[in-house]
DNA sequence: GCGCGCCTTCATAGGTCCTTCATACCGTTG
DNA sequence: CAACGGTATGAAGGACCTATGAAGGCGCGC
């Protein structure tokens, strides 16, 4: 279950939060002010906060950068209608969403979801291949080791993708070729040895003793297993 | 043209209410009972329901209940005036907002206005992107970078949204018009580097060596992720 | 109807990447 | 160990890709 910290001096308003996102599932602390507000957040460690810039005390702005000096906890702000200073503070700040007062409760609690299933879906996993301490990443078409990043050309990547599919084995030039290629392009194979070559520049400690692309004498090449 | 569904077991309110609503331009349908209601809803599919609470059959509370299982349709209660526990549980329920009668006409057509405007709004799905410096405020179409704001025609703004929900991810030339047009839309590629090109003019410190729109050769283009 | 902004298209210049080749090196085999 | 075929490497040419400015066409608001 998500916590949800409502922080607004109206209590009124954190009435009427408080009700909407219980009935949605879920748990609510609140606080009036922006000290009460910083102390709350320490305790209850909430999954996102809904704040009202205008505070006493403490300003909504500064309890926003007070918090992102320590967490990037999503933040909806509340603001008044057409406080365009507000608002932009407040996207500076790292605010992830808003909603202008007076706001419908409802609206509120979609946007809290909405946030929440964001940050979730950031944090989802992708299209990766780890082999050893090689890792690819598809989407991204970047290629780490030991967290280096390693800057491939599209065709070194395929290249490597195709090898790092299937670690430890053999693949034969020409199919390599039609990895790389579409089908049945023709080629010089020894183009591939040029590829490899040039990855082994860029991904290899030790080019000279390659740990990730080996060859395999008569053959081809193929990716070393996992240790 | 919105459809509202009027639920009143008084004949001469439902009748009150549907001249004015459909004076001020909206398709009416309407039931007497709960029982009714729920089947009006089916066969209507309404854009909003006025509901009065007091319902012979199938009692008014349950009716929204009922119609919350499957839809999120905005709901504006008729409530006795002062009658307290309903309307607490009506907005429990996820009610948009209460008429307490009796009712001036023009005030609940006022609010069924405001109450479809308020759903329109919140069914925005996603409504802020950070990556690093940049932040887009997508309900606003508008951008930042650092404190500055930038300008950027709407094409131009669709663009920078794809490639900036899914930083760091690869997008080809193809993908990138799917995300500007509709699907399937045909259109010479490279109409995209213009518009990098232009994106480019505005959003980077020096367009010459980008920073956040960055060319993978012989693929497309990417958002830089985040230091 | 006219001006204006926007999107697309085109031509060209400049850059990156792939392939090829020549040569040196390595591994296998008899 | 000698000979042969396979592999590694650096350099160079050319094909392909991108950047950019300018111009045409379309729609929209005035």
């Amino acid at each position: 279950m998500k916590t949800i910290l409502v922080v607004d001096d109206e209590p009124k308003i954190v009435q009427l939060a408080r009700d909407y996102l219980e009935h949605a599932g879920f748990r609510v602390a609140s606080a009036s002010d922006g000290r009460e507000a910083l102390a709350s957040f320490r305790a209850a460690v909430p999954d996102l906060i809904v704040l009202d810039l205008g505070l006493p005390l403490v300003d909504g702005l500064d309890v926003a950068r007070s918090v992102r000096k320590t967490s990037n906890v999503p933040i909806v702000m509340l603001t008044g209608r057409g406080d365009e200073s507000d608002r932009v503070s407040g996207l500076e700040l790292g605010a992830d969403d808003y909603v202008t007062k007076p706001f419908s409760p409802k609206e509120l609690v979609a946007r809290v979801r909405a946030v929440l299933r964001r940050s979730e879906v950031a944090a989802a996993p992708v299209d990766i291949i780890h082999v050893g301490e090689v890792t690819l990443d598809l989407p991204r078409m970047s290629v780490r080791v030991k967290d280096r990043a390693v800057d491939l050309t599209p065709t070194e990547f395929q290249l490597l993708t195709a090898l790092a599919r299937a670690p430890g084995r053999v693949f034969t030039r020409a199919q390599l070729l039609d990895a790389v290629h579409g089908v049945a392009f023709e080629s010089y194979e020894r183009a591939i040895d040029a590829h490899v070559k040039n990855i082994r520049r860029k991904l290899e400690p030790d080019p000279r003793e390659p740990r990730y692309l080996l060859t395999v004498h008569g053959v081809g090449y193929r990716f070393a297993e996992e240790p």
